[in-house]
DNA sequence: TAAATAATTTAGATTCGCCTAAATTTTATT
DNA sequence: AATAAAATTTAGGCGAATCTAAATTATTTA
């Protein structure tokens, strides 16, 4: 299909991705600030990535993604958190530290490696982080994910995500009360005074956490 | 202690590390031919490298890994040694499948990543071919291997290693004949008349061998 | 050993991915 | 609407890694 990318070629396809689930049309400068680099420079590759077809560029006009621009995104997403799945799961890293390492595991090419391990790992459907990862044909299984704060009072629900999960003194509480990606919680009274919540978590134990926490945690 | 290398870098200092195998002192052609570039461009690289002091190299005289280059060929093979190790026996690859594919993961950079990975395969001291992992203080087990066809009668001994294993009718046989790396064989009769051996294996069964067979398959 | 041949290096280009500084276009403000 | 400010692009340059063609050095052979 498309000719092989190169490691900086992906990485402004994948910026690109990202940008636009906040705006469609990304902007020069946006792209510059999330890889670090010039808007001189971005200007560069978005001409080079417009002649290969996978963006839609025009001079002052900002940028999207073409069909095939997404498709490639998607795959590299895929690549990526299959690998941070790898990388907690059965390497024992925490998944505050797979970030980086994923970074550079995620433009290996061999297809037939990414279908290995996605086979290995049992299919898994979301990262660590509790982000969705996209199956071997692109399709990303999206969930409704709310903040645990908007959370109806009874209703069980799953840990999915985490927002600011780069944050040590958020991973440092949450280790604390022994939640993460995956445990399961029912809130069972609403404090308006200050917001705070009482939760009942997967092992029985019942305890309070603050509205900034759980805020900061969202379930499905 | 060294900054980061290309690949480029990397993949030269492997090459040299390889020839000086056969010979110590390596010459601008002979890598130029491992690595299918031209005399010219190799020579750009060497200096490049003697800059660094990774080699040692002089105009017209060759090249040589210095301590600190051959301390990274060795990790780079550490690595390349472990992540096929890693392709064959988790990911279910077949063994003359997966060169291609720890070329690449072989420059992951993540110290932390190979030392779990290690970890996790439970430390195996050789790879699918047979050849030797260093481990991570880069200390290589070297082993006698001998060809199969020079083994002492009634000594048992284990299959290391395969030479010309990237023939697909050497792999047809040896899967037909269900012989591989590890496989324990007993030379049980050598017939002089065409130098044919009657081996026993594994799985009990007793059966004869060509030369041209015995020759390829190495034993320790 | 002198000439022929082979190996290696140098010179000069090219592409990629990046930079700074200057020019241009768009957007915001008065 | 005119001008100021912000965003973007162009121009020109640089280092890495490669190439071809020409020059140089080493080796082989007659």
């Amino acid at each position: 299909m498309t000719e092989q990318l190169s490691t900086a070629e992906e990485n402004y396809i994948k910026s690109i991705y990202h940008l636009q689930q906040a705006e469609s049309i990304v902007s020069t400068n946006e792209v510059a600030a999330r890889l670090n680099t010039k808007a001189a420079s971005v200007t560069d590759m978005l001409k080079r990535l417009n002649n290969k077809h996978v963006i839609n560029y025009e001079k002052y006009k900002g940028v999207s993604l073409s069909v095939e621009g997404e498709k490639i995104a998607i795959d590299i997403i895929r690549k990526h958190r299959l690998w941070e799945y790898f990388l907690v799961e059965k390497l024992q890293f925490k998944w505050d530290e797979v970030h980086e390492i994923a970074e550079e595991l995620e433009h290996i090419t061999s297809k037939q490696l990414i279908e290995r391990l996605d086979n290995f790992l049992g299919y898994p459907k979301f990262d660590p982080h509790g982000d969705p990862i996209p199956d071997s044909k692109g399709h990303i299984q999206f969930q409704e994910q709310i903040s645990l704060i908007d959370l109806t009072i009874d209703q069980p629900a799953t840990v999915s995500a985490v927002v600011g999960s780069q944050s040590s003194e958020l991973l440092e509480l949450l280790t604390h009360k022994n939640i993460g990606i995956g445990t399961r919680i029912v809130v069972k009274r609403k404090f308006s005074f200050d917001n705070s919540l009482e939760i009942e978590t997967n092992d029985n134990s019942k305890f309070t956490i603050s509205k900034e926490l759980a805020m900061a945690l969202f379930v499905k």
